[in-house]
DNA sequence: GACAGCCTACCTATCAGAAGGTAGGCATAT
DNA sequence: ATATGCCTACCTTCTGATAGGTAGGCTGTC
């Protein structure tokens, strides 16, 4: 609890659960004042301007993401477990409709229109995304388990682009079950058979 | 010229240049005329509501769609030829900012927001595209050009959330090469070698 | 050929509501 | 007594949309 009040956290989690639904322009400090409990101005006395409360959002769910790969990376040392965990936690999520949308994925396609300041918690988000898998692809094929046909760094892009595609075909279908079909086939040329 | 004015085209493709920048509520009627150089109630005059407008401009988007695959498929008789070329035809439109992303990709991720008749349109494209690309793949596989693990359709879903994943990288990092990059691993897959 | 009737395409003017944001007041807690 | 958190009350600008009007072009009828 070092730097955010209950209500401050209040205001991040409903903006981001509503910057999900319609991205940047589509949602306003009017819905979050009515879904919080609050007036409009309260919101600007926790961030001054909406990039503020964006880039504050981000940067959290960048947090989060960073804490997900090592709470992954510490549960489980066998790779393809690894990246199934990874898969199989935004497959649950856009079931249950927790997440149904990568943040930073959502905010990429809008990127031309962002605050610099968003934009720049975003691309970071990539980069620490594929840098992770990255090592993971790598480890695996290290042990054997993974098959690959490019430098790891270029596979894991691949697979964060796969990732990212098959969320917005699962919106786009609205079929949550499409997010992992749209993945299988990927998963099974990447984990070596035996 | 069957139902459309020039206006009407210049306000369709204005649009559609403005859209694929920032989504749905990325721009307004006030924004295409200041670049068609009409007023806003000019633009109600042809299409009533927004709705209208993105629904005739997806409607568009997707007719120059199939030609474009159906451009591909008389053209070219090699699968791996066809594949190219769709993914070639992106490479380039990124590169040289014609289209840098695909209009129903961006729209996919605002979907909760949309208008119903947008998101019809937005699923037919997403429908029409793989089952296209299954078409593409199937014969591809069984000319013995194509390697696949999936039945067609599920390697078709893969493939085109593949694309769109890419377009999102290719914007996220900046760098138009990266939709190629991201992509080309997945091709490498695909192809069989000789 | 002239008139009426109707259509298309555009205009000005205006609207209500929503947007993001500001100024300043009033409690409570430290 | 100073800072924090939230409030009321605004403001400005933009949003999509409407009303009503004008100019010009067809078409048909007398």
């Amino acid at each position: 609890m070092r730097n955010a009040s209950k209500t401050s956290d209040d205001i991040l989690a409903c903006a981001r659960s509503l910057i999900v639904i319609g991205g940047y322009n589509g949602f306003s400090y009017a819905d979050i004042a009515g879904v919080v409990g609050i007036r409009k101005a309260s919101i600007h006395h926790h961030f001054p301007a909406k990039a503020d409360l964006v880039r504050t959002l981000v940067a959290r769910y960048r947090e989060e993401a960073r804490e997900g790969m090592a709470a992954i990376e510490s549960h489980r040392s066998d790779p393809v477990e690894q990246l199934r965990a990874y898969t199989g936690y935004w497959e649950t999520c856009i079931a249950d409709a927790t997440a149904p949308i990568c943040v930073c994925a959502l905010l990429a396609s809008e990127i031309p229109i962002l605050p610099d300041e968003v934009v720049l918690e975003v691309r970071a988000h990539f980069r620490a995304l594929s840098a992770w898998l990255a090592t993971v692809l790598e480890r695996g094929e290290q042990m054997g388990q993974i098959d690959l046909v490019a430098p790891p760094q270029a596979e894991a892009e691949l697979f964060m682009a796969t990732v990212h595609g098959a969320m917005l075909s699962a919106r786009a279908y609205d079929k949550p079950e499409m997010f992992g079909a749209a993945l299988a086939p990927l998963l099974g040329r990447l984990i070596v058979q035996n």
